[in-house]
DNA sequence: GCCCTATTTACAACTCTTAGACGAACTCTT
DNA sequence: AAGAGTTCGTCTAAGAGTTGTAAATAGGGC
């Protein structure tokens, strides 16, 4: 899987190449030679697969001071349409992308509890699919590729959603019950895969190569990618980190265990410590997550506030500088949506938390920060999924058709 | 590093069937074929290389029922010696081996405070090895490397002791320091990356090719290994699990941080749980390390002794879950000498907390057992360094020599 | 119009994997 | 004892990739 014919070095460098062209925006050929570590005369190959398959085109040419104008190569929005759709516990989030990665239109429908079976979010996403496109006056046949992100446990390569919390699902065929729908390639996996190929291609990873993508929502977890490419596990449940143990004999976990990362740090975990602070704090907001996340985010001089950002930034400094001691990485990201709520009064005692866990020479190695991937990652590394599908097929296939 | 050029191909596939023949102690070309995933004729070219280069001997041909009788293939033990040293804070061991890395003389010296010095160790290393050959009848000529382990933070490239808790090195440049005296090619690193390797070739990893090691002594760490080659993470620090929380704001740790699991699975912080069950546990014996592990783990009838393997294996299981959900490995394997002495009696409970801590789904793919190499894994990982600095030397470097 | 410089492209050399043909070695049958 | 059948191992040619070098290309300055 990982290196073993010359055509999987190829489609290694070819994913180094168009990273770094994303990662930037717009690249020469001297610019990729310069960050990717590959001859020159490589690049020119790799860039000519991609200009010949259209992912990438010449925009312009740059002065090069008195030299031959350099060609300045972009994703080619033209080529063709990208589709990222991330299925959350409660809701529908359907992107349409071009091909530069660049949102072209947004729908959300929310899911409520009869209508969270299989036929009936694949139907969203159909609906949603057709919506967009009429909006964008696009067909089907312009869509490259469809990613679908469901929450819980996926087994990608047999396109099944082996476990979802929320709703009851249970092995669901899910990549089945969307091709039935949707007439495309598409491509199935979770929300922590997907942001974190979201942040190797559009954040933290366009300088490090090695990062750990950590999710603070309902659900907490953290995604690994090393040497440039997502590390998946066994099973695809890599990343559990929500799950690892931080206080022995702690709190109850939804999973069954006790002291989980995600019974502090998790939304609702927050919200547990704000009212062992502060039993009647007017900021609980009566349970209401969002709400009160936001308001321990923003009010500051809150006394039972500051206290628990306190708390929360120790709790989740100690999961952090776990991982940072377990996997060395060049980079920690914080993201989802109570994470960057919570993100900025937390991050200065989180750093203090970490430095007071993590081994010097590990925590000295890495960059701790919040995701500033704009927009919704989970969608957006849904569709890079469908993005590295198309180049699967439109640069490796070929090779079979030359054979003849 | 991993991948790049097509000769970096070549040397994974070496080093894949290399490990085959190892695991099994002899293999014919059919049997590599079924387990490396290559052709049959990418297995006899890189076959043919370590024929070449005196690596591997046709030792016998076997009936194959009718056919050209196969040709079974083992580790050449005729080639060369290599040398594996085992650097800690009290002791240096050194095992000479053969080629088959099968141990032929093995010598160890004591350290004490007034010889814990570079040069004083580096002495104790040379002096060792003239030791070991002349008991051989073998010349220094006959050593193809020696592998040498230093405990704390290494940084292999270099050749540095980045920082070595026991003594008080700081950025020791140790590999300069032994090449004085041993005109060798020798190659420097730690106990946890040295044994994580060893497990790969000798232990768990003949099944598997991605596990966790744990080390359990007087300190604690986690090898890793994913597509069966080691991990070594940004700075060759991955692996400090020992100094992960696994209970908030609990026991002070030697690192400075708190909770550690280090200080609760390691020996002096399991003694600490026995005094704390009975602080007048005569199996304390005075604070003995190794004859205090050694009751516990053996004596079975002792409340004291079992609520203290209970408690280890509490802690530990939170642990080792950590791990699990994080990593999603294929195998757990529990090594060094507490780990082994505990081992037996504490494997049980340890799998039930394991379970109790870790995803379901991550839990049922992994297997969790104790390592069964024998004899010293830290100097056997580090003569495997050695072995593969020998193969790249007399394989890579050829192709420079053919280019004239 | 010529030179200079920087960028691209083209080409040849080298590696590696793989499929398939062929030869080698042994057993079994006739 | 001579084929016939099997199973192994080697060899060769084709396909695919990387890379260094040489040649072609395209402005800008004089």
């Amino acid at each position: 899987m990982l290196r073993r014919t010359t055509r999987d070095i190829r489609r290694a460098n070819r994913i180094d190449v168009l990273r770094r062209v994303y990662a930037v925006g717009q690249a020469s050929r001297q610019d990729i030679a310069g960050h990717c570590e590959l001859s020159f005369a490589t690049i020119a190959n790799v860039v000519n697969d991609l200009l010949g398959c259209g992912a990438l085109v010449e925009a312009e040419f740059q002065d090069s001071g008195g030299g031959r104008p350099r060609a300045v190569l972009t994703p080619n929005s033209e080529r063709g349409l990208l589709v990222g759709v991330d299925i959350a516990e409660t809701y529908v989030h359907v992107d349409l992308f071009d091909l530069a990665l660049r949102v072209k239109h947004t729908s959300e429908h929310p899911i409520g509890p009869e209508t969270n079976q299989p036929h009936d979010v694949a139907s969203h996403v159909a609906d949603a699919l057709d919506t967009l496109l009429a909006e964008c006056g696009a067909s089907r046949a312009d869509v490259l590729g469809v990613g679908v992100s469901v929450p819980g446990q996926v087994a990608p390569e047999k396109g099944v959603s082996v476990f979802a919390p929320g709703w009851d699902w249970h092995d669901v065929p899910f990549l089945s019950v969307l091709r039935e729908r949707i007439d495309l390639p598409v491509y199935l996996d979770n929300p922590l895969m997907a942001s974190t190929v979201a942040e190797l291609w559009l954040g933290a990873g366009r300088e490090v190569d090695n990062l750990v993508c950590i999710t603070v929502g309902t659900g907490v977890g953290a995604g690994i990618a090393i040497n440039g490419a997502l590390y998946r596990g066994t099973n695809n449940a890599a990343g559990e980190w929500g799950h690892s143990v931080v206080v022995f004999d702690g709190r109850d976990c939804r999973c069954g265990s006790r002291g989980c990362v995600e019974a502090y740090v998790g939304a609702p975990g927050v919200m547990r410590t704000l009212l062992e602070v502060d039993q009647a704090s007017p900021l609980y907001h009566g349970g209401d997550q969002t709400a009160c996340i936001d308001a321990l985010g923003t009010v500051h001089d809150d006394p039972a506030a500051r206290e628990t950002i306190r708390r929360t930034a120790g709790y989740l400094g100690a999961g952090v500088a776990n991982l940072i001691n377990i996997l060395n990485p060049e980079a920690v990201v914080v993201g989802s949506w109570a994470g960057l709520a919570l993100g900025p009064s937390l991050l200065p005692e989180l750093r203090e938390a970490v430095a007071a866990h993590a081994l010097a020479r590990s925590n000295s190695a890495v960059q701790l920060r919040l995701c500033d991937i704009p927009g919704n990652p989970v969608s957006l590394g849904a569709a890079i999924f469908a993005l590295e599908g198309f180049l699967d097929e439109a640069l490796t296939k070929p090779a079979s058709r030359t054979k003849r």
